[in-house]
RNA sequence: GGUCCCAUCGUCUAGAGGCCUAGGACGUGGCCCUCUCAAGGCUAAAACACGGGUUCGACUCCCGUUGGGACCA
């Protein structure tokens, strides 16, 4: 048997999931599945004062909005400070790491100075062989890097990368505090929860020799990469705030579904051929690095849009029923604790959901079904409810009173004996009554409106157009 | 500033030397369908950043330029 793939998403909770970090998420989850593998989840939180558990519970949230469901973890970095410690005085046993005493502002001077004159900024390596400490400094360590050779980056994205191991710094690993920093608790990390494959964003991949180097020092084998190419705004420069909406959530909350984020996010980057649409299953089937592009994307709210409107259109009017509900609410359409109608409801969205791209819109569209009072447009009233279509909506009611079997087809029959007989097109009836139903020009089949509100509804509002054209 | 990465329509991408008169999708325009709006169908405009090589032949390989991005604080 083969050796089994384990790869993690390491966010820090500072945050909200942003885009960004679901993607890495994603593809993480993508590889884990394809390959039978492990996915885990570990919030890097070292960070404490920029991290909080509101912000893990995000993070949480977002995934399992997503149905990226992990393995193994959570686990935090929160209280491993004595691990990596203990790493670090191994390395610093075996001379692999050294104390420095440098001060912050010399080092920053020295930064400054290398800055000005074009040359690299590195650390100038003053205190690597110093034999005594020097007292009353609390020293940092320091990781003694090679000097020579070079060191090779195998990604599964964009090949061999080399790094001249002379342009590496000696980095600091342990702050004059005691705390680690990244590049050590990473290592620590992803070795000791046997991390065989580190999928990341691209912003990681000038990390990666120094990591690489660190694993070595340990005397372990170095895992495999992949760096997944960046997600950028619609300005090229990388995805924030000033982009408009970034957090996962707020996808949710706009009504998107989350398998059309997951599926616009996968192809960010990825793709199968000319195939845009993918169910789950499919993508954990289908995925590879082979076919993940190197490219910076740019992220492009109107084609999301468009996945939302075709997971809406062939989602089952059922599933629309739940989904759709916190929305009703949230219009005031429906009350928190309301019963409802789901057999009628899901009826009322079937004949919707192909014309709405997002859960709002599609709670919104539900408006004049299920309230009482039809909002009227101004326009659509003054156009189509008048002295020209009073006549024929009388005719339809009492037609509607008398109708036998109130069916589509049945309507269907009407309307069409009624405009022959006055010898106009059925535009000239439909509008008039969609106005009367829903109160504006736009909805389902007109015979689909009338079978969803129902016999008595359907009466009551032709009544009603009918008397405010008499009041014009 | 140094190092590294990247470069096909506005955007996401297909393309692994001849299949390319560069394909698909979103978006945009037009037409069809039609009781409105959608959906759907058809259709149009729209790209290989530039310059050198390599090769009988480059979108594809190599080098450089330009442009973007990331990291180093």
């Amino acid at each position: 048997m083969a050796e089994e793939i384990r790869v993690r998403f390491a966010p820090s909770p500072t945050g909200f999931l942003h885009i960004g970090g679901a993607r890495t998420a994603l593809f993480n989850w993508l590889y884990a599945r394809n390959t039978k593998g492990v996915f885990i989840l570990r919030i890097e939180d070292t960070d404490r004062t920029r991290s909080t558990d509101e912000y893990i519970d995000a993070i949480i949230e977002g995934m399992n909005w997503l149905g990226l469901d992990w393995d193994e973890g959570p686990f935090r970095q929160t209280d491993r400070f004595d691990v990596y410690r203990s790493y670090a005085d191994k390395l610093l046993k075996e001379g692999k790491a050294y104390h420095c005493y440098c001060s912050a502002e010399e080092l920053e001077a020295r930064r400054k100075e290398a800055m000005a004159i074009g040359k690299p900024v590195k650390y100038n390596g003053r205190c690597r062989d110093m034999k005594e400490p020097v007292p009353g400094v609390a020293p940092v360590v320091r990781f003694r890097m090679p000097q020579q050779g070079r060191t090779v980056v195998d990604d599964l994205i964009r090949g061999h990368v080399v790094f001249e191991n002379e342009q590496l710094d000696d980095l600091i690993i342990l702050r004059s505090d005691g705390t680690p920093t990244y590049n050590l608790t990473v290592v620590v990390d992803d070795i000791d929860m046997r991390i065989t494959h580190i999928i990341r964003g691209d912003d990681h991949l000038n990390n990666t020799p120094k990591q690489i180097q660190i694993y070595q020092a340990f005397g372990y084998s170095v895992p495999r990469f992949a760096h997944l190419p960046m997600i950028l705004g619609a300005d090229k420069t990388r995805l924030s705030k000033r982009h408009g909406a970034t957090s996962v959530m707020a996808y949710y909350e706009m009504g998107y579904l989350p398998e059309a984020l997951v599926n616009y996010l996968v192809r960010l980057g990825w793709s199968y051929g000319d195939q845009e649409i993918f169910t789950r299953d499919e993508l954990s089937r289908r995925f590879s690095f082979e076919h993940v592009g190197k490219a910076a994307a740019v992220f492009n709210p109107e084609k999301l849009l468009w996945l939302n409107s075709q997971y809406i259109m062939s989602a089952s009017p059922e599933r629309l029923v739940e989904l759709v509900r916190p929305f009703l609410i949230k219009e005031h359409l429906i009350s928190e604790d309301q019963a409802l109608d789901t057999t009628w409801l899901a009826k009322a969205i079937h004949t919707l959901q192909e014309r709405a791209r997002t859960l709002v819109e599609l709670a919104a569209s539900l408006r004049y079904y299920i309230s009482e009072d039809v909002v009227f447009n101004d326009k659509a009233r003054e156009k189509f409810l008048n002295e020209k279509s009073r006549e024929l909506l009388m005719e339809l009611k009492e037609g509607i009173s008398s109708l036998s079997e109130f069916s589509m087809s049945e309507l269907e029959s009407l309307f069409k004996s009624i405009v022959e007989k006055h010898g106009v097109k059925l535009g000239a009836l439909a509008q008039p009554v969609r106005v009367a139903m829903t109160g504006g020009t736009e909805s389902p089949g007109i015979y689909e409106v009338l079978d969803v509100l129902g016999k008595e509804k359907a009466l009551r509002r032709l009544e009603k157009a009918i008397k405010m054209i008499g009041d014009v």
